[in-house]
RNA sequence: CGGAGCGUAGCGCAGCCUGGUAGCGCACCUGCUUCGGGAGCAGGGGGUCGGAGGUUCGAAUCCUCUCGCUCCGACCA
C-alpha cells in the first residue's frame, strides 16, 4: 500500500477524551473513530489489525477441532424467556421492538441461540462431541463505556459452545479451549495468564479468565510471577488426547494466579516472597463449564447409548477480539507509539523514502515494494512528499515492527537500512538482503 | 445508576465572570525556500459557538429545558 493513496488520518495531538495509552494511540494512528459512547468505526488501519486478530482466532479454533458458523446479532426475546435470562439480564441488554411490536434484542452473547440450533438438529450421542463457535458483534449497554475499544458497548467477540455427553467429556472441551487460547494469545505476542475466576451471570462453577498483565487493567491480580515465563511454544498438541491436553492445563494453572474475585490471601502468602506479585490485568478471554444450565430448561437432550434421553453438558468460551487490540497496545508500546508484534501487525514492514522525487531513491523504493509483494508481503510505502522526520514519526506512531529506510546517502553505497521498531536497532544492507531478511522474519506467519 | 465536569473549525484550546456580531496553535490549500527525526516565511479556505425556548435594541456570553460526551464510584469479553 502506498501511503499517498491510503486513508490514514493520523493526529499529532492527543485527543482530550482518551485516558489510556491504547485509546490515545488508536485515535492518533487513525485506527478508530468514535461514533457514540462505546461505539466505534474501524478505520482502515484498525480494521486490518482487527481482521488479522480474527484470523488468528479462527485458525486456532479450527486447529482445536472447533467448527465455525455465524449467528445473527439480533435475536428474538422468546429464546431468552425460555432460559429465564430475558428478565435476569437487566439493563445491559439492548431491547428492541420490531414493526410488529415483537420483542427483540441485540445479542450480548449466544448461549440460547446456539442451544436452539443444537436441539433442533442433534439428537444422538453419536453426534457428540461438538463445539461450535462464531465471531460476531455483540452489544452490552454498559453503564459506563470507557477506554476506547477496551470497554466498548459494541464489541467483536469470539464465542464458542461445546456440547458433550457427560461431565468428563465437557471438561475435556474446557481444557481444549484453554490450550487453544494459550496458543492464540502467544501468536499475538501476548502473555495471557489463565486465572481462576468467579462465574458471572452466565453461570457455572468451573471457569478461568485470561489476563494480560498491564497496569491500566481493570482487574487486580495476584500471582506467582513464575507463571509469566510459561510458554506453549511450538510443541505439537493432539487436541483429542485428553491426558495430553489436561497436562498442559495443569502446567499453566498450578502456580497461583487469581483475580481479586477469587483471591485467597492465606494461599498467596505461601508463595516465596520473591515470586509473589500483585498487579493489574486486562481480561481478554474466559472459559466456562456450566453443566446442563441451558440444556435442561431449553430441552437440549440427546439419546445416550442406553437409549435414555439426557441433557447435554455445555460450556461457553469467549475471546474479546476487539478488546485485544487495546490489550496488545497496552502491553506493547513506547512514548513514540505502538509496537505491533509481528503476528498482528497491519503491515509487515514500512518503507520510508527519505527523498521523494530523487530518482534513485524512488526507484529503490519501488523495487523493494515489488520484491516484498512478490514474497507475499504487503509493505506500507511512505511515498508522501514529506520530510524525513514526519515520515519517521508516522511510522513510529503506527508501530510497524520493521522499517526499511531508503535515502540517497545510503544508496550511494548500495545499502538501505533495516530498523526494528522494538529495539530501535538499525542495520545497513543491500535492498535484496533487506527483502530476504524481512521474508525470513515472517516465514510461517 | 449516584457524584463531578465539558460541548466554540478535523484535533487541542482561548473568549463567557463584566452581553456589542468569533480568535489562537496544529491540520488543510497556494507560492517560495528548505529537506536523514513532526521545517521557515508569506498568503488563503473552513465555524447554524450541541439543540430548543426565553430575557435584551443586541446572546458563544445571562436564564430555562433538552441532547450528547467525559471523568470518579458500583458491574462486565
Amino acid at each position: 500500500m502506498r501511503l499517498s493513496r491510503y486513508f490514514l488520518p493520523v493526529l499529532k495531538e492527543n485527543p482530550a477524551d482518551a485516558q489510556i495509552v491504547s485509546h490515545r494511540y488508536m485515535l492518533r494512528a487513525g485506527m478508530i473513530r468514535q461514533q457514540a459512547a462505546g461505539i466505534y468505526s474501524w478505520l482502515p488501519l484498525g480494521f486490518r489489525v482487527l481482521r488479522r486478530i480474527e484470523e488468528i482466532v479462527h485458525q486456532e479454533q479450527v486447529r482445536a477441532g472447533h467448527i465455525p458458523l455465524l449467528m445473527p446479532t439480533l435475536q428474538p426475546a422468546d429464546l431468552w424467556r425460555e432460559s429465564g435470562r430475558y428478565d435476569d439480564y437487566g439493563q445491559e441488554m439492548l431491547r428492541i421492538k420490531d414493526r410488529h411490536e415483537r420483542d427483540m434484542l441485540y445479542g450480548p452473547t449466544n448461549e440460547e441461540m446456539i442451544t436452539d440450533i443444537f436441539r433442533s438438529h442433534v439428537s444422538s450421542y453419536k453426534d457428540l462431541p461438538l463445539t461450535l463457535y462464531h465471531i460476531q458483534w455483540k452489544f452490552r449497554d454498559e453503564l459506563r463505556p470507557r477506554f476506547g475499544v477496551m470497554r466498548g458497548r459494541e464489541f467483536l467477540m469470539k464465542d464458542g459452545y461445546n456440547f458433550d455427553i457427560d461431565k468428563d467429556a465437557a471438561l475435556h472441551a474446557y481444557n481444549r479451549h484453554m490450550v487453544s487460547y494459550l496458543r492464540t494469545y502467544e501468536r499475538m505476542g501476548l502473555t495471557a495468564i489463565p486465572m481462576r475466576a468467579a462465574s458471572g451471570p452466565i453461570g457455572g462453577d468451573n471457569t478461568h479468565e485470561f489476563l494480560v498483565l498491564a497496569n491500566t487493567g481493570e482487574s487486580e491480580v495476584f500471582y506467582d510471577d513464575r507463571v509469566t515465563s510459561l510458554k506453549l511454544g511450538a510443541r505439537d498438541i493432539d487436541y483429542d488426547d485428553r491426558s495430553q491436553v489436561a497436562e498442559v492445563c495443569k502446567e499453566f494453572t498450578t502456580l497461583y494466579a487469581r483475580t481479586d474475585e477469587t483471591h485467597d490471601q492465606a494461599v498467596f502468602d505461601q508463595i516465596p516472597e520473591a515470586h509473589r506479585k500483585v498487579g493489574r490485568g486486562i481480561e481478554v478471554g474466559q472459559i466456562f463449564y456450566f453443566s446442563t444450565k441451558y440444556s435442561e430448561p431449553m430441552g437440549a437432550v440427546v439419546v445416550n447409548d442406553k437409549g435414555e434421553r439426557v441433557p447435554v453438558h455445555m460450556g461457553s468460551h469467549g475471546i474479546g477480539v476487539s478488546r485485544l487490540l487495546g490489550a496488545i497496545i497496552e502491553a506493547s508500546h513506547d512514548d513514540k507509539g505502538i509496537i505491533w508484534p509481528e503476528g498482528v501487525t497491519p503491515f509487515p514492514v514500512g518503507i520510508v523514502n527519505l527523498k521523494q522525487g530523487d530518482s534513485a531513491a524512488d526507484a529503490a523504493c519501488e523495487g523493494l515494494y515489488k520484491a516484498l509483494k512478490a514474497k507475499g508481503l504487503e509493505a506500507l510505502y511512505d511515498d508522501r512528499d514529506e520530510r524525513a522526520g514526519a515520515k519517521f514519526a508516522t511510522m513510529d506512531l503506527i508501530g510497524l515492527p520493521w522499517r526499511i529506510t531508503v535515502g540517497p546517502r545510503g544508496l550511494a553505497n548500495g545499502v538501505v537500512e533495516l530498523t526494528s521498531r522494538r529495539t530501535g536497532e538499525s542495520e545497513e544492507m543491500s535492498p535484496e538482503a533487506a527483502v530476504d531478511r524481512v521474508a525470513q522474519i515472517y516465514a510461517g506467519r
